[in-house]
RNA sequence: GUGGUUGUAGCUCAGUUGGUUAGAGUGCCUGAUUGUGGUUCAGGAAGUCGCCGGUUCGAACCCGGUCUCCCACCCCA
């Protein structure tokens, strides 16, 4: 067979010892978190049925699946004319199964099927690859792992407080400075009535999601393409210009929505959760964002997304609630609320601010240099002792020549190196080397464990 | 999916108008130093120039295709 250049998938990637660590560190950071405030685990297949994917994430959602070929000769079961075919709906004809695109879909499915075995509110947490046919960028992959939390089966905004201080705990425990980003689909909504415009509402809330992305100018552009009047797009206007406080804007928002049921029920949300926020001694900064709107079409209410401050990168974390997800699956008036952690983003945020602390690489703290066969029977059940003292220790595997020993402890970074020879086993005593400032010293092994217990 | 861009030693990158044997820094190996790393000095190994094809007497360089990376759009973690 030919030899071929090993390679993986476009927008996939291995991950190296040093990496997992640091990937590891993040996961387990934010398993912690969600342990703490009660969420328990579930895992769902990489694949789910197409149809259970599509139709809920929007038209370029669907797109974006990835799908699975059917088994055996599936072209055989095809009826469509294969030389005039749709790709989109030949698609439908040759795979049944897709890759998961995001957790909350698979868990809205897992919720309807596994009722019997669930109390309300149920809350979950997940933490799995998913995969988007997108084309790669940076912090942009096609497969990459969220860290979901979720709360169904309750519509209190306890909930959505309770995700921001998760939000607010995670990212401290990460030292990564971010601000929260609130807004509500119901506010939208009420904006796109008080423009008299609210068939157009998708379009709305994806042109003005670019506000600070394109500029006002560009955004009207957008709007007018999509069919809005130039009174409506005028009416935007004072919307776009709100500033000041969250309590400010709010004020203002309750008297421009005044006349929208549904806007004003999303204010009122919107200030119970920045109430509840303001009574919470919380690091995190919590901005009342109109212009956010989140392309995902199953959300409901409160809209979340979190930025970090210091790094480029688009969104780190993002999520809201959906009021009729299990609906599609047959489970009506189940409203859940969540937010999902892109892991893959976030190590990429903290390996460019270079804030990975740098004990999570437990590294080795002493290590005997090999002097031959005598030498290492003398030196393993001192190795045994001190790894039962919880001091990380190895031997170097080979009597190789000093200098390649010593070179391996210094680029491993090791801080103590023990050699014990000849001489040293005469005299029982260690010769013990500080790699920092070079100084040797003899001393026994009971001297040697001291140095830990300080 | 649309448009653009990148690919040369393990890593970061030079490489002239197409012209003999493709370079540098760093890392690695060896020695100066047989039981002493990190500094210094001397030496050494290392490249199908992303891949396939074409033009040409001759291609890292020009052309076509393809893969990958990155960027913008779209969308998103």
């Amino acid at each position: 067979m030919a030899v071929q250049k090993p390679s993986v998938p476009k927008g996939t990637r291995d991950f190296s010892p040093i990496e997992m660590v640091k990937r590891n560190y993040i996961f387990d950071t934010i398993k912690g978190v969600f342990k703490r405030f009660g969420y328990l685990p579930i895992e769902t297949p990489s694949m789910e049925n197409l149809s259970t994917l599509t139709g809920k994430y929007g038209d370029e959602g669907d797109k974006l699946l990835f799908k699975v070929l059917n088994s055996g000769d599936y072209l055989s079961k095809v009826k469509s004319d294969l030389t005039k075919a749709e790709s989109s709906k030949l698609a439908l004809e040759i795979s049944e199964k897709g890759l998961r695109y995001d957790l909350t879909v698979p868990f809205a499915r897992f919720v309807v099927q596994h009722l019997s075995e669930i109390t309300f509110p149920f809350k979950r947490y997940q933490i799995q690859p998913v995969w988007r046919a997108d084309r790669p960028q940076k912090g942009r992959y096609r497969e990459f792992y969220q860290c979901d939390v979720d709360v169904i089966g309750s519509n209190s905004l306890l909930n959505e407080v309770e995700l921001i201080q998760i939000i607010d705990q995670i990212f401290q425990k990460l030292n990564i400075n971010a601000v929260i980003k609130l807004n509500n689909r119901k506010i939208l909504l009420g904006i796109a009535e008080y423009i008299g415009e609210p068939e157009k509402f998708i379009d709305i809330t994806v042109a003005i999601d670019k506000l600070d992305k394109i500029g006002l100018e560009k955004v009207n552009e957008e709007l007018l393409l999509k069919g809005l009047s130039a009174d409506s797009i005028e009416k935007l206007k004072p919307i776009f210009d709100l500033a000041g406080t969250n309590q400010e804007k709010l004020t203002l928002l309750r008297e421009i929505l005044k006349d929208s049921e549904t806007g004003i029920k999303g204010i009122e949300e919107v200030e119970t959760v920045i109430n509840y926020f303001e009574t919470l001694p919380l690091n995190i900064d919590l901005d009342l964002d109109l212009t956010l709107a989140r392309g995902l079409n199953y959300y409901t209410g409160a809209i979340f997304e979190v930025k970090a401050k210091d790094v480029a990168i688009g969104s780190i974390c993002g999520g809201g609630r959906y009021d009729d997800l299990t609906g599609m699956f047959g489970l009506k008036d189940v409203s859940g609320v969540g937010v999902s952690f892109g892991a893959d983003r976030i190590y990429d945020v903290m390996e460019q601010l270079n804030i990975f602390p740098d004990e999570i690489v437990a590294s080795t703290k002493v290590m005997f240099v090999n002097f031959g066969d005598k030498e290492e029977k003398y030196c393993l059940p001192l190795l045994q002792k001190l790894r039962d003292n919880g001091i990380n220790s190895e031997i170097f595997p080979e009597s190789s020549k000093m200098k390649k020993q010593m070179t391996y402890a210094n680029n491993k970074n090791i801080p103590i190196v023990v050699l014990v020879g000849e001489d040293e086993m005469n005299k029982g005593l260690l010769t013990v080397k500080d790699m920092v400032s070079g100084d040797q010293a003899e001393m026994t092994f009971d001297e040697l464990l001291n140095k830990f217990s300080l």
